[in-house]
DNA sequence: CTTTAGAAGGTAAACCTTTACCATAAAATT
DNA sequence: AATTTTATGGTAAAGGTTTACCTTCTAAAG
């Protein structure tokens, strides 16, 4: 690969003239000059190389991604949105799977610093813990976290407890009274912020909390399955919420295994609004998230912090009841 | 951050020093100096600098990925197994999305050609187009692809042809002839090659394609829903094939809508085998292919190439029809 | 006692850029 | 005519590594 050097010599000209015109300099090139490098460049196929840019400059216009899972279509979707706006402003972006666990989280961070990231976005799994923090260095001050608030970091929030409160409301408004939760593993403070808005609504409309109705699931559509099953056929609940829509369209297989009607028999309601929950049978009720506009979000707020531009450290997305088939009948779709 | 030169003056010994018992070195260090580096290494929290090291060394352990969506989950399945093998060879990956435009496609190449990347994963769009190939420049040899055979490059090869034509032909044995296509865009390679297949069945069954029954869509469930309903309700189709399961089940939502049975009526087969068609109602007969496994190979296959260990240049997935409930009744799952 | 080998450490070049600082000449100002 | 600007170009330092090559010292070999 031609570097500077090479191209100067071609050109005639000295490696200042030839960055001059690369970058578009505001120091003058002569237009004749200009045209000759430009030719030079042309004929080299010359690339400057962002390695010796970025250990230069101290920016690499390079961003991590931290998530769980990317075959999650929860992540992928703010992945997506992320990646977008990374696009329009030049940046890229490394995305690192940690599965939540604390090790990989580290091991990633550590990572990003060594490849002198300009930032970081963060979601799933936990952040403000001492090792982690640590790990994270001079890049503290470039972090967004996705889906937290009660964290020191510029953060875009989801109601997550709202929405839970209202998908709960919403059965308990439907005259139930048996409400499983399925939720997510321990580590995934999204499916306790979840757990908080369940609680919170069943405690307000004068119900206890029955912890027998409460299981832990792993995200996936089997897991779904399998608890649905449990918390139906034994504990009797007649209706199910789950933490995401992946473990609700496991619970409505479930249902239907057990030879029940939905909406009838067992009520279902998920979580996310991923796109096909509208077009499973019944369709599913769940807690709308404009995943793809946090994404945007996130990285909006990551460009503006590295650039330092002042921006807010706090973004607020809502959530939205859908009502679908999988609580309401007549409800064919939305 | 502290660099190595900072790290040497608190340790008191000299920058290779440092770098040896950083590398771990073949050239001997004592064992007392070992511990004050390693103590002063400590202190300062110091990181080597990746980009200083692969500017040096011309290798970044930074592979870059481009595909078309990774909202997409066959794509964000694939990535994930990329991922995790990555990881394990200390890889970082540069995930870059094209939704199959070309221009796009030229603009990541050349990102990733200024970054140094070591290589580079490609699946879907077009690759073997002058322009999109000089992009490429040296890293033409440290490319893989997958899905695609017909291709001067290493490559993960996915049987799309049999498994359409296997899909076709079972569904030639239920007896049915009006069979529709919904495709994939017109730049999707695997989405044509999935027709080739089609077209096979059809031909070696002795029935002519009708081209009345085929129509792109554009691989999301909305597109499957509106053109199947356009295949059942004007062409009178009595099965359709997808190119992929997303638009098999906007199809099956299609069909119900129209007030016809699955699979009386209309039999429904899709292709890939996302984790929840076992789960939609009926579940979706569907062709498999081993998504992680996929992209596990592919990152396998770029690591020896990169590390220039002879490799097979290609690696071949053969792909399964997995018949559910959507085109045989009593199958309810699988 | 002399020679040789091995252990342990250091020096400096190379990787490729950007840009502050200089240098020169021509044009504009006084 | 003398001085200041402006246009244009070059030189060299800095950014953080790795490693070939050197040096010094001690221990083994002859």
């Amino acid at each position: 690969m031609a570097n500077i050097i090479d191209v100067a010599q071609k050109a005639g000209v000295s490696i200042a003239t030839v960055s001059r015109v690369v970058n578009n300099s505001r120091h003058k090139v002569n237009q004749a000059t200009k045209e000759k490098v430009l030719a030079a460049i042309k004929e080299l196929d010359y690339r400057p190389n962002a390695l010796a840019k970025g250990l230069l400059m101290k920016k690499t216009m390079t961003a991590g991604i931290i998530i769980p899972d990317i075959s999650n279509p929860y992540y992928a979707e703010i992945v997506r949105g992320i990646q977008d706006i990374a696009d329009v402003h030049g940046y890229g972006i490394m995305l690192l799977n940690t599965d939540r666990n604390k090790e990989r989280i580290i091991k990633h961070i550590l990572f990003l610093r060594e490849k002198s990231a300009d930032g970081i976005i963060f979601s799933g799994g936990t952040i403000d813990e001492e090792e982690v923090l640590s790990a994270l260095g001079e890049l503290k001050e470039r972090v967004v976290v996705i889906g937290r608030h009660n964290v020191d970091f510029p953060v875009i929030a989801i109601d997550n407890v709202g929405g839970a409160s209202k998908a709960t409301k919403h059965l308990i408004d439907l005259g139930h009274r048996r409400i499983g939760y399925i939720s997510g593993p321990n580590n995934s403070t999204t499916a306790k912020e979840r757990f908080e808005g369940y609680k919170t609504a069943l405690t307000q409309a004068g119900y206890r909390v029955d912890r027998t109705l409460i299981k832990n699931g792993d995200l996936t559509p089997s897991s779904g399955y399998l608890i649905a099953k449990e918390l139906i056929y034994e504990k009797k609940a007649t209706a199910i919420f789950t933490a995401n829509d992946q473990m609700a369209i496991g619970a409505i297989r479930a249902a239907k295994d057990l030879g029940l009607r939905i909406p009838e028999d067992v009520a279902i309601v998920g979580f996310d609004n991923i796109p096909i929950t509208s077009f499973i049978d019944p369709p599913l009720t769940t807690i709308e998230i404009p995943m793809y506009q946090v994404g945007i979000a996130a990285m909006e707020m990551l460009v503006n912090i590295i650039s330092e531009k002042n921006s807010e450290r706090m973004r607020w997305f809502s959530t939205n009841l859908i009502i679908r088939g999988s609580t309401e009948n007549g409800k064919k779709n939305s």
